[in-house]
DNA sequence: CTTGACCTTCCCCTGCACTGGAAGGTCCAG
DNA sequence: CTGGACCTTCCAGTGCAGGGGAAGGTCAAG
């Protein structure tokens, strides 16, 4: 199948699909004689791999390296399962951090609130930050 | 003052002072006879309340926004608590969306863990994901 | 007179994941 | 034979908030 055919199937575009060849998640694809890339239709399972580890909040670059790992012919899977509990460890400090931020600005809003003067004091910016 | 007894003061860069001045977070400075940058010790302020902004999680671009609206006489109070209360719901959009990521990841690293095959089914890329 | 600390402008680089567009080749229907 | 859809490569830009480093000017101390 050609490029267009792919991205479609895959719901992605043909340019993210060269970027991806370009970034080595994509092995180089087959070309027809005149030129055209020519995929497998497997490749459409790679790319939703691929989706599956975006959505997981990887970056392209982990993803890259547990693609390297199954084409060397290894189970990535305790890769996998590493990266998984890093971004759980990371996730779990950024809810923290908008929470705690979440919080301040709260306390900021609510607590300028009340003495409600016309105009900020002339020293300050603004009564709220 | 001159930059860098500013930017220590301020706890920030030289760099990042100039940056602020070309991005017009800053008026431009006075001059030296020898063409060197001599500020005003107010000027402290002015770059504590841009990192209470950042803190708040506020773009450049909004913190140069209110400034502007200061700058010009005005009290920028209110739009700073427009900015504040739409902060607040991206912030809590940012939580709802980690949240369900991470139970999302927990349910994919614990779902997979069962099982435990010696290595992925041939045509699948990982167990994880 | 020189050294070193400080300052100036200038342009490019970073990370991340693409996206836009130019210039040109290929293929098929009408 | 022409038009349009599709494909190719390559270069450059996006957003965000600066950072790196070159080439050169200024100033005080020794």
């Amino acid at each position: 199948m050609r490029i267009g055919e792919l991205a479609e199937t895959a719901a992605t575009t043909t340019k993210t699909l060269r970027f991806y060849e370009s970034q080595g998640l994509l092995p180089p694809a087959e070309r027809t004689p005149a030129g055209y890339r020519d995929y497998n239709p497997d490749t459409v399972a790679r790319i939703d791999f691929i989706h599956r580890g975006q959505a997981a909040g990887l970056t392209l670059a982990q993803i890259r390296q547990v693609l390297d790992i199954r084409d060397r012919g290894r189970a990535p899977c305790d890769h996998v399962r590493d990266l998984l509990d890093a971004r759980l460890v990371a996730i779990e400090r950024q809810i923290a951090h908008l929470t705690a931020l979440r919080d301040n600005i709260s306390e900021l809003r609510d607590h300028a609130a009340e003495p409600e003067p016309a105009t900020c004091s002339p020293d300050q910016i603004c009564r709220y930050l």
